[in-house]
DNA sequence: TGTCAATAATTAACATGTTAACGATACTGC
DNA sequence: GCAGTATCGTTAACATGTTAATTATTGACA
């Protein structure tokens, strides 16, 4: 018996970064413009979303890695979008805010970001949109704890 | 009216990253094995799939970026994995085809990669893979022509 | 208390993603 | 033929992904 891989053309591994393309061309567009990139606009949006956090909680959920979150974190720093403040207890941990300018960047940005989610919703009707969602987050493995 | 974004926790982008991190752990896994890397693999698959063709299809065919796929190509060469021919009539173009090595490895592992596209399938369920196939597939901007 | 394991974060090393610039070849129309 | 343009591919520069090693700090416990 032969043992066919599924087509290239059908491929989920394929699907998905083919799918993270179109939506995320948009997106980057918008970002080209302010100078940052999309996993720095990630780590604002989180911030923004849920408050200042240790670095471990905004990596999960951000769905970075530390090592790059260490990277992203201090290139953001010296850009004054974050700030980074050590835990006075634990000193290993270290805290992380969003500053003035990164706030600054969400809500200037804010609306047109909805506008594009939006335009996806669209393109494939509320119902499949949330059908999307739900399949794509029983594919996801969750924190690596 | 306030004009808020949708939860980080049910953002389509990071939805996509998500599950490809769950989609490719144990491809990756399986292929730490081998020594190449899960856009090598790609490569091969592609190859085995349609046979030798141009850089710029492969490109298209494997979702890799031009440059990308520049450097991968060369270091697969190295490793003997394929090989890269100049187009005779045109001498801009290149072909490259699967070498035997690059055989070897498709072969190899077409039952294994098969076992976890079926787990993945058996985990959603059939009917609902295939929608999340062709919901994927509604997002793809197509080949960058 | 002194040693060993565990945790938070960084650093290192290499591969890829992304955009822009560049070089080489082919084509087009005059 | 030749200037202008388009196409294929490479190179450059920087950011991120990924795994492994390393440092700093904390906690456990004999």
């Amino acid at each position: 018996m032969t043992d066919p891989l599924p087509s290239t053309s059908r491929s989920l591994p394929i699907a998905l970064i083919r799918a993270r393309e179109g939506v995320m061309a948009p997106i980057r567009e918008m970002l080209s413009e302010t100078g940052i990139t999309e996993q720095q606009w990630r780590v604002l949006r989180v911030l923004d979303e849920a408050g200042s956090m240790d670095t471990k909680t905004l990596a999960n959920r951000a769905s970075l890695l530390f090592p790059s979150l260490t990277r992203i974190a201090s290139a953001m720093r010296d850009k004054g979008l974050i700030t980074q403040t050590r835990d006075t207890v634990d000193r290993r941990r270290q805290m992380i805010a969003l500053a003035p300018a990164g706030q600054k960047i969400i809500d200037d940005h804010r609306h047109r970001a909805g506008q594009i989610v939006d335009g996806f919703r669209a393109t494939l009707g509320t119902e499949n949109y949330e059908t999307l969602l739900d399949l794509l987050g029983r594919l996801d493995p969750g924190p690596r704890d």
